[in-house]
DNA sequence: GTCTATACAGTGATAGAC
DNA sequence: GTCTATCACTGTATAGAC
C-alpha cells in the first residue's frame, strides 16, 4: 500500500500508469481467483486478465501471496461499501432483508463459482500462510454487523447466535447452489430467510 | 472397483497385499485430501500416508484424478452407512436430530479442516474434469434422504426446501466453524437446529 | 518504470530393473 | 507385483536489458 503523495511533483503520468496497472492487477486477481480458485490460478492467468506482461507482475507484487492478499482487501472494501449502503435504511430488520436480497440477486454468480468470500475462505484454510486470518477479519465484521442489527431488533441475548446462523445459512446455500448449479435453490432459501426475519 | 473373486485359487497373499495397499491408498487419499485440499496434496503426500512407495501408486491408480475419485467413493460409502444406521430409528424426527448430533460430534474436525464433503465439493467445482458431479450425487442423496424424513413428518409441500435448508445450515456453519477455528459455533447452531426440528 | 529471458523447484507420470 | 530412476512439464521468481 503506497502512501498517497499528495501534491507530489510531476510524477503524474508514470505514477498514474503504475496505479492503473496495480489496480488492474488487483481487480483481475479478485475475479480470476474467485473463478478458478487460488491454487489453479497462475500468475500468468492474472497477468493476462489484467493485460500486463507476466514478468512485470513482480514489479507490483513481490509474491503470489501478496496478490492474494490484495484480492482479500477488495473483498473487505466491497463488504464495507455494501454495509454502509444498508446502514442508510432506518429499520434494522429492513437492513437484514436487503442484505438477503443482495445475496439472492447474485445467485447466478454463486451457481457458477460459489460465494466469493466463502470459497476463498475455504481454500485459504488449507494453506500454510496466515492469509486465512486476514479474510476471517472481514467475515467477522459481517457477523458483527448482522449481530448489531439483531440487537437493535431487541434480541439482546442471542443476537450473535442468530447472526452466525444467518451468515451460515447464506454460506451453506451458496455451496449447495454451486454444487448443484441451481440458482433457484438460493432464491427459495432467500424467501425462507425473509419470512424468518419477519417473525423475529 | 474389482469384483470379489470368491473362492479363487491361491492368489491369496499377493492379491490381499494388493487389496491392502489399494485400500490403504484410498483411505489415505480421503484423509489427506480433506486435510490439505486437492490441489496442495501431491501423490507423494498420499503415498507417504499410505506407506507405499511413490512410484508404485501408479500401479493401483492410473492418474491423480482416479485417486480423488476413489476418495469421493469412500465419502459415498460413509454417508450410506450413516443413513442406514439412522434409518433404524422409528421416528423420522429423531433420525434428523441424530443426524445433527452426529455433525456436532465432529465439530473439532470441522474446526480444523471443514466438512469433508463440503470443502471437497468447493474445490472440485474449480476443476475442469467432471469429478464435481460424482460428489454432487452423494450430496444429493443426503438431501433426498432428509427430504424423505420431512415428508414422513407431514411436510408434503416444502419437504425438499426444508431439506436443502438443513443441509445448507450444516455446510454453512462448517465453513464458519472452520474459518473462525471455533467448534462452539457448531455446537450452538446444532442446539438451534434441534429446537427448530422440535417445532416442525 | 517496463518488459524479456531464464533459472530453479516441484509435480505428475513413465520406463524398465528386480 | 513391486519399486527406482528419470523424463517432461508447469509455475514461481529473479536477473538484467531496454
Amino acid at each position: 500500500m503506497t502512501h498517497s503523495t499528495a501534491g507530489g511533483r510531476t510524477r503524474g503520468a508514470k505514477a498514474d500508469a503504475a496505479q492503473g496497472k496495480r489496480a488492474r492487477l488487483t481487480a483481475a486477481a479478485a475475479q480470476v481467483l474467485h473463478e478458478q480458485g487460488v491454487e489453479k490460478t497462475t500468475l500468468a492467468d492474472i497477468a493476462r486478465a489484467a493485460d500486463v506482461p507476466v514478468g512485470n507482475v513482480y514489479y507490483y507484487f513481490k509474491t503470489k501471496d501478496d496478490l492474494v492478499e490484495a484480492a482479500i482487501g477488495t473483498h473487505g472494501d466491497t463488504l464495507r461499501a455494501v454495509l454502509a449502503t444498508l446502514d442508510e435504511l432506518p429499520e434494522p430488520r429492513d437492513r437484514l432483508k436487503h442484505l438477503v436480497r443482495g445475496w439472492v440477486d447474485q445467485r447466478d454468480l454463486a451457481a457458477r463459482y460459489g460465494c466469493p468470500t466463502g470459497t476463498l475462505a475455504s481454500e485459504l484454510d488449507k494453506r500454510a500462510d496466515g492469509l486465512d486470518e486476514k479474510l476471517a477479519v472481514h467475515l467477522r465484521a459481517l457477523v458483527d454487523w448482522v449481530a448489531h442489527q439483531f440487537r437493535a431488533m431487541g434480541h439482546r441475548r442471542d443476537a450473535r447466535e442468530l447472526a452466525v446462523a444467518l451468515v451460515a445459512a447464506y454460506q451453506g446455500i451458496s455451496l449447495l447452489t454451486n454444487t448443484f448449479r441451481d440458482p433457484d435453490l438460493m432464491a427459495a432459501e432467500g424467501r425462507r430467510l425473509q419470512r424468518w426475519l419477519d417473525t423475529l
